[in-house]
DNA sequence: CCAATGTCAGCATAACTGACATCA
DNA sequence: CTGATGTCAGTTGTGCTGACATTG
């Protein structure tokens, strides 16, 4: 019996171990607010703004999840809401200057921990985790299909 | 560049794939109360029955989300709480019939989907993907310490 | 008329902290 | 007395669906 541990369980316990790391590294540094919801916001975010339903689709959520985020980081700072040139009827979500900046720190964090990861697993093992992760894994397995 | 997409995100979109497959695969199966959380619960659950103190610890979560999960489950007719011969104030979790025979099918459903993955990104990547993962990454990196 | 977008409201899930009684 | 356990209560974070107005 060589599996005891199934696959999805271990990818838990490993986001789990990045996103602690990164909030508690944020908490820190002098960003209490931030959590992991606005992380999946800004990932999204194109320099010149992106719309709400895009941010949506990009990250796998719907809309109005996106949208109660959206309005959280506004009220914070981190984000602006401004009227597309292009419709009327839609607006970009464009980083502001602390948004940014808070956007800066938690980059350089991530990059940290995946050094450390480094340290820790060796570098052939990281690089494989990374190469896996990123192939295209095709769309979910849906029984109802 | 090399880096566009951080670790922590490709893990939770991996995660994301195992677990909506797996959650269809159940409904389509036949469970249709099965969830998230109670898939924790069972995966720490050894055959004697354990308490709900110790499952906490393993999962990594507290034992009062536990208390709610496992009561859940006692009202699915999934588990039962039997005292603890060795401690008047503990109780034991042990699955029912039911819940071992969910617990059956969802073992089969993780194993083909991990089947499944093997043939959309090759049997190398995957047994390196398992391989990063079942490595011992250490504690969380806490910035406060 | 139809599709996309943003928004409001209500709800479900899954975690948390605090508090307390029981028992080894 | 201390520590571990189970439990009740309240709260928070994050997502969902439904409904609706506006715009293209």
């Amino acid at each position: 019996m060589a599996e005891q541990v199934n696959l999805g369980q271990l990818l838990l316990r490993a986001f789990r171990w990045f996103d602690e790391s990164l909030v508690s590294a944020l908490h820190a540094a002098g960003w209490p607010e931030v959590t992991r919801a606005h992380s999946l916001v800004f990932a999204q975010l194109g320099p010149a703004g992106t719309r709400t339903a895009e941010i949506a689709r990009r990250a796998g959520v719907s809309r109005q999840a996106v949208h109660q985020t959206v309005r959280e980081l506004q009220q914070l700072g981190l984000v602006e809401l401004v009227p597309d040139p292009v419709n009327r009827s839609a607006k970009l979500v464009v980083a502001t200057d602390r948004g940014r900046e808070s956007t800066r720190v938690a980059l350089a964090t991530l990059a940290a921990l995946e050094v450390e990861l480094t340290h820790r697993l060796g570098r052939r093992r990281v690089q494989a985790l990374r190469e896996a992760l990123e192939a295209d894994w095709g769309p979910i397995i849906d029984a109802r299909a």
